[in-house]
DNA sequence: CGGGGAATTGATTGAAATCAAGATAGGTGG
DNA sequence: CCACCTATCTTGATTTCAATCAATTCCCCG
């Protein structure tokens, strides 16, 4: 199988983003997808009165922007320097097999971020902020798959994707520290200290 | 333009279902794709210690089951005596044409069904109770388009809907009735009594 | 070394959960 | 047809978890 890079690499074209720098608007009319090359990526959502909601965070690798009718439903935004390929899909049938085969990377991914949606919404609705930072920082373990891990953004993004508190958040990564579930070195900087039991806790 | 009714009754199996009944379980293998044809179904999530999430509501018209890799994410069941349409995803390409387009139906159901799920997370991570049921009933009234609106699921299905008890529901729907919003002609029955002023309330 | 944004910690408040009765209504049998 | 029974829903009292308000403390960078 062909990997989603080489597919991507032959169609997209390259874009830099710098830290913090917007790359689409909320509402934007759109027929673009994107892919992170390198560094890290998050989709934004706000309301009217400033309340704002992370939908989710990418990483090299991830297809984003897959959120769209005709509009994005959310904002994305550089996590810190970072490469992106975008490609426009209304032309990927002008790229004959490769611009399929990506069509089809790009219906799977949809469908991956949609079930990942629904474990989210059980997080949101269901578990207790201790809860839900655990099942955060496990997933970026998962994803990471290192002994240490770091985190790209700040307690108020980690808050904003939890439907927590800056406050809070914190707190639950002291209680998690003191419980001897993970092992903070920085703030930025952590590791899963005992895995079963993390595990036991996120499942739960 | 052909409706999704039309595709998918040329191609679906027609099942039907009681009050109640299971369409599908959590975690069973799928490769099949669903449709309402009458009546009403939920998808529910279940955690080990019994927290239960509804992922949605399914009515007349509405696809469901797409939030499977190979096993679904979560159960279906019908909230009442329901017609359900179903048709197994890997063989639409033996249908040529019907079945392309169902496949292309399914695929803009996904993007469709993203979205909403997107919407709900900001529901779930940002809004106070009052706003979730004022959001819900509004959902509900627009789907349903009339004067008098029917709710078909149960208090205990809303609140695992929006990921509050029951008795916060209820009163709620009480808060709601007083400030002159809603209309309560039972508690499976209502009218959205200023459209205006909810609008305002769900678009925060 | 010193300034400033980010993170942590502490004290208090507040919104929704929980615990506990009642009220309503839908269905059944006398 | 009515009375009862049981589910479901509503309402009330109290508790709890996370939000808010308020200082520090920690680093990162000049």
């Amino acid at each position: 199988m062909i990997s989603p890079g080489e597919v991507f690499g032959a169609i997209g074209v390259g874009m830099s983003f710098s830290n913090g720098e917007e790359i689409y608007a909320q509402d934007e009319e759109t027929d673009m997808v994107y892919q992170v090359q390198r560094g890290a990526v998050r989709a934004s959502r706000l309301l009217g009165d400033g309340r704002r909601q992370i939908a989710g965070f990418y990483y090299p690798g991830d297809l984003f922007g897959l959120e769209a009718g005709d509009t994005h439903r959310a904002s994305a935004e550089a996590l810190c320097d970072s490469k992106i390929l975008v490609a426009k899909r209304s032309a990927l049938k002008h790229y004959g097999e490769a611009g399929e085969r990506l069509e089809r990377l790009i219906w799977r991914a949809t469908g991956q971020e949609l079930g990942r949606a629904q474990d989210h919404m059980m997080l949101l609705a269901r578990k207790s902020a201790y809860e839900r930072v655990a099942g955060f920082l496990s997933d970026v373990a998962q994803r990471q798959g290192a002994a240490w891990n770091e985190l790209a953004m700040s307690r108020q993004d980690i808050a904003d994707h939890l439907g927590l508190t800056i406050e809070t958040v914190s707190r639950m990564m002291t209680q998690l520290q003191a419980d001897g579930l993970v092992a903070l070195e920085s703030c930025r900087r952590f590791r899963i200290a005992a895995p079963d039991r993390l595990a036991d806790l996120v499942a739960a």
